[in-house]
DNA sequence: CTACAGTCTACTGTTAACAATCCAATCAAC
DNA sequence: GTTGATTGGATTGTTAACAGTAGACTGTAG
């Protein structure tokens, strides 16, 4: 039983292995754009530019498709993932379900030690002068806020679940142009309605506050599509 | 669990792979109990037992994986998902929010032609006579209405969420060894009263009932895995 | 007996060559 | 002009050999 006393500090180094890097370099050269949707990945190409073989591309190409940032088909290759306000509608419908069952058990199971990266993102937020705001950077706090919060639920099938649409709904976010002042303000105002509701554990309050949340993030994503594109109707 | 004989109509026939093959070889393997759990998947055994090369196993691994089947370390393989209280409790709570989604979006989207499916499964479990039912035939026949289910919501996202899922419901249905005769007709009841309230399309009613009816479920596997197992409270 | 260093083996991660498949271009037939 | 077969190049699926790591095993010292 005195074997190890110390546990929590020392976690087993996660050991990075090639796909794991291959991963990143495809994800971000995806999100910033480098990547057209629709665009082939050849897996040849890619090997050559990352100087690497073609097995943990592939790895990497499938762990991607998982994530919905790229569509594989047997025989003809993967291709960056198009998204249509179909897609935007089954991602956030499948969204607030999830992030419901979040702060649920986020109320239930958060410690305050969970909760204190939420807390550092808000700080982090302010700390940022609203003149160099980008909308990226915006994104990043955003995704990072609900990822916080996803972890804070304890629950690791919920959080791969999550890790699924994560990278699609970056992908939403860096869509609009434009950072009003406005969007600026009620983005701080609301991630701190939520957090504050999910510590003092009111479960019913926190499901009613994530719904509206999530529906207004949808509303606004909806509006921006029908006014860009609306051809692709999904 | 059964595979679909029907071709679904007009559609690019899904080519099969390796990968494809063996992916269905081990979870055959794991679900019938071959490969008991925490056993270690080592790589040349399973290819040579099953004459290919390492790479179709190395994919297959990592997509039993995401199934929930294995668990996979790097540099360390990949050894057969354990199974705690803890896990079904995180399957269930999860699985009620999916299926929530899913009975919503059915009473939405479904048509008769998507429903039928549900219909036919119902049919084919009164055709079976008592005398012949398997604890293994009423498991396939439940994921299987559940997974006419979630195809019926027409949401492809939501189906790849309860894809993670499947198997591992699947490993919780074979647990028990008693097939009593009252359980097999709530079954049935159960079953035909969810799919006549999704036909009916009222929301409510539908949700409410699959809250019901997963909770019921994950009640009796609680009560089993506490009589016998009570140990492991992972 | 316990603790620790060095070796050894079994296994996974990676690579590069080989085989099979798709797709577009070409051309013949109607 | 359209349909259908053919062929060649590009690209993915598969294989087998190579490289690196983790864990067990030995032996030694305290």
């Amino acid at each position: 039983m005195s074997k190890s006393p110390i546990t929590p500090p020392l976690q087993r180094r996660e050991r990075r292995v090639l796909t794991d890097d291959v991963a990143d370099s495809l994800r971000e050269a995806i999100l910033s754009g480098r990547f057209k949707r629709g665009e082939r990945l050849i897996e040849d190409e890619l090997a050559e530019s990352l100087n690497v073989s073609r097995g943990p591309i592939r790895q990497a190409i499938f762990r991607l498709q998982q994530e919905g940032l790229v569509v594989h088909e047997t025989h003809r290759g993967a291709t960056v993932a198009q998204i249509s306000l179909h897609d935007a509608s089954e991602i956030y419908s499948l969204r607030k379900a999830l992030e419901k069952l979040a702060v649920e058990q986020a109320c239930r199971n958060a410690t305050e030690a969970d909760l204190a990266p939420l807390d550092a993102i808000l700080l982090l937020f302010q700390s940022i002068p609203r003149a160099s705001m980008t909308r990226r950077r915006v994104a990043e706090l955003d995704i990072d806020f609900h990822d916080a919060l996803f972890r804070a639920a304890h629950h690791g099938r919920l959080y791969r679940a999550w890790e699924a649409l994560r990278s699609q709904i970056f992908v939403f976010l860096l869509l609009r142009d434009g950072l009003p002042e406005d969007y600026l303000t009620s983005w701080y105002q609301a991630h701190a309605r939520l957090l504050a509701i999910v510590r003092s554990q009111d479960v019913p309050a926190a499901i009613t506050c994530i719904e509206e949340h999530i529906e207004a993030a949808y509303g606004r994503l909806k509006e921006h599509l029908l006014e860009t594109e609306p051809a692709q109707a999904g």
